[in-house]
RNA sequence: GCGCUCGUGGCUCAGCUGGAUAGAGCGUUGGCCUCCGGAGCCAAAGGUCACAGGUUCGAAUCCUGUCGAGCGCACCA
């Protein structure tokens, strides 16, 4: 509808003559007196023609077709808006799109031949995902479904870092209480995962494999640097520990290791399917590490001049692209840092041939995007190939009380409590419901005690009244049909709204997508509700007249078909029945 | 100290990328079921868009400064 009007515009100006590079911006009118469209292209002429606004809103309206069965009218009215008044036709063609294109109906083509990665939650398989996490796993699926309805070809990754120190110490943490359920007396590490998952995942170990990984604690122990609470050094004990147990373990380390990755990684897919999201692809660190891409990469950039060894380490002069600090690629001791690797993700990532890479943080990595960008372009491709989309934390609270996050001290709420509680549908739209970049405060007590307020209750109440509606014409026996000519009859108010409202849709799939805002779908999808409880509050549907029933069916059919493609985007179902 | 993000009714948030009289939900107050699902509808009260300048026909939106909040500023991941 939007698009057909672009176009008219176009020709008009093609036929003035008029050829400056601006993009014609048509807006829905917040008001009806301004008819359905306002143009203020009048205005923004003006300013490069040095012409009057209005005159020059004179001569483009000439040029615009009206009083056919698309324009009713056009006026031109205060300083030089355009107002367009569309006929009641246009919308009823539009009904008829809704009916016949169905699941297709408000797609477009935006991203026709491009394809898109999407990388997003990737958290560290070191525990379970807590509410933290919800966030980007909502918001990540939300986007890819938008971005496929715009016409790009997604792929949704999992980057798993299974390679750090992190992971070393999970494994220990592991052993650790593994050695407490073999009855050895353990100091345990104030720097390990103290999570009871921790817990869970030894005893595992215990059952499978008996005592067969158990040492003595006083050897585990001997002359390991004290932790902090003996008053030494918590990164030192850690670090010796991880030593000690490599040693006296030996190949079966890589068991207890892998004990560890596996039952975490298989507890954060669960979760997530649970939670309606599901890859394309797991992508390991290790595999990185594995096929020496990491050294590869490494090569790469030193061969091109932008590394330097300082203080023992490799570092990447960042500096020279911008950055505020060069940052180191290789540390003292020969392991890589956890930013080398992911330089060598991101080049495996362009060279599997995406047109475009999106990577879904968490705020607190802002600081890190420069240098990725920077890495990017010292390996000669081009940085605007990648969209950082940064999502602020989720500040959670019980009622007034603010918790704590951390995965370290095993203080959290996981994202499987989160759901279990509130519920799947209502967690999605919650998390989706604000846009990205704000803060997200997130109160348990008013989530689980006021369900029933969640925007998204009133909008799948929507969809089940119509699904109702439909059951009781089916239960009297009657049958409908659809027929655009009926459509004349819809003349009250509401009906109005509604057939505007509805038509708004692909417009509102183009702004979200090209603007990463899946928000604005829930927005549009509350607003359609309404409008719907409204006019089903005033106008009977199953009424005798059966030239305006059929009328009001078709309509009704048409709002829900458009709430359940929205709904499907957010990933919220559409019971029939609540 | 420097950087990023943000500041909109009592609370939680939108505001179509500079447009016409700033909008919702919750909460508050008052109405609406002999009628397709009341998880609903209708209405009212409530805002100098943090503050001060600037840019122009026009600013919640762009620029500068001030104040306030969150997060970053590792040879951690």
């Amino acid at each position: 509808m939007k698009q057909h009007l672009q176009q008219l515009f176009t020709e008009a100006l093609e036929q003035l003559d008029i050829n400056q590079d601006i993009d014609i911006r048509l807006e829905r009118t917040r008001d009806t007196k301004h008819g359905d469209f306002a143009c203020n292209l009048a205005m923004i002429l003006a300013k490069k023609l040095h012409k009057n606004p209005r005159d020059i809103a004179n001569s483009i309206v000439e040029k615009l077709p009206d009083n056919n069965d698309f324009i009713a009218k056009v006026e031109i009215a205060g300083p030089g808006f355009i107002n367009i008044f569309l006929t009641k036709q246009a919308y009823h063609t539009n009904i008829d799109d809704i009916l016949k294109l169905k699941t297709e109906y408000g797609k477009n083509q935006l991203g026709k031949d491009q394809s898109i990665m999407i990388e997003f939650v990737s958290a560290n398989p070191t525990g379970p995902l807590h509410v933290g996490h919800g966030r980007g796993a909502a918001y990540g699926t939300a986007l890819a479904n938008l971005l496929q309805t715009a016409g790009f070809k997604v792929h949704k990754e999992y980057y798993v870092n299974d390679a750090g120190r992190q992971m070393d110490i999970l494994a220990v943490s592991v052993w650790l209480r593994y050695l407490e359920l073999c009855d050895e007396t353990i100091e345990f590490p104030s720097n390990g995962y103290q999570g009871d998952y921790i817990w869970d995942i030894a005893a595992n170990l215990h059952r499978n494999h008996a005592d067969k990984f158990q040492q003595k604690s006083t050897t585990v122990f001997a002359e390991i640097s004290p932790d902090i609470t003996n008053g030494g050094d918590k990164e030192l004990h850690i670090d010796g520990l991880i030593q000690r147990a490599k040693q006296l373990l030996e190949d079966d380390y890589k068991i207890v290791f892998k004990q560890a990755l596996d039952t975490i990684l298989d507890n954060i897919n669960h979760d997530l399917k649970q939670f309606g999201v599901e890859y394309e692809e797991w992508f390991l660190e290790s595999s990185l590490t594995e096929a020496d891409k990491v050294q590869q990469t490494i090569d790469q950039l030193q061969t091109a001049g932008h590394t330097y060894k300082k203080d023992g380490a490799l570092w990447f002069k960042a500096t020279s692209f911008g950055d505020e600090k060069d940052r180191v690629i290789v540390r003292e001791n020969g392991q890589f840092t956890y930013f080398a690797s992911d330089i060598a993700y991101h080049k495996n990532k362009l060279e599997r041939g995406f047109d475009h890479l999106i990577n879904i943080w968490g705020a607190d990595h802002h600081g890190y995007v420069p240098r990725v960008k920077h890495a990017m372009t010292a390996l000669g491709y081009n940085a605007k190939q990648l969209t950082v989309l940064l999502v602020q934390f989720a500040t959670l609270y019980r009622g007034q009380e603010r918790l704590q996050m951390s995965t370290r001290s095993g203080e959290f709420v996981t994202l499987r409590e989160l759901r279990e509680e509130v519920g799947r549908d209502a967690a999605r739209f919650f998390y989706v419901q604000r846009k990205s970049e704000q803060h997200l405060n997130f109160d348990l007590e008013l989530a689980k005690s006021q369900t029933n307020d969640n925007p998204v209750y009133y909008i799948q109440y929507a969809y089940a009244r119509i699904s109702s509606v439909m059951r009781q014409l089916t239960e009297q026996g009657q049958t409908w049909q659809y027929d655009k000519t009926n459509l004349t009859s819809l003349e009250t108010a509401h009906e109005q709204a509604l057939l505007v409202m509805l038509s708004r849709y692909p417009e509102v799939i183009e702004m979200a997508a090209l603007a990463y805002e899946p928000h604005q779908l829930t927005y549009y999808l509350r607003d359609l509700a309404q409008n719907f409880h409204s006019f089903y509050d005033t106008n009977k549907i199953l009424i005798p007249d059966n030239k305006l029933r059929d009328a009001r069916l078709s309509l009704t059919a048409a709002v829900r078909q458009v709430l359940q493609n929205g709904l499907m985007i957010i990933g919220v179902s559409t019971p029939e029945v609540m």
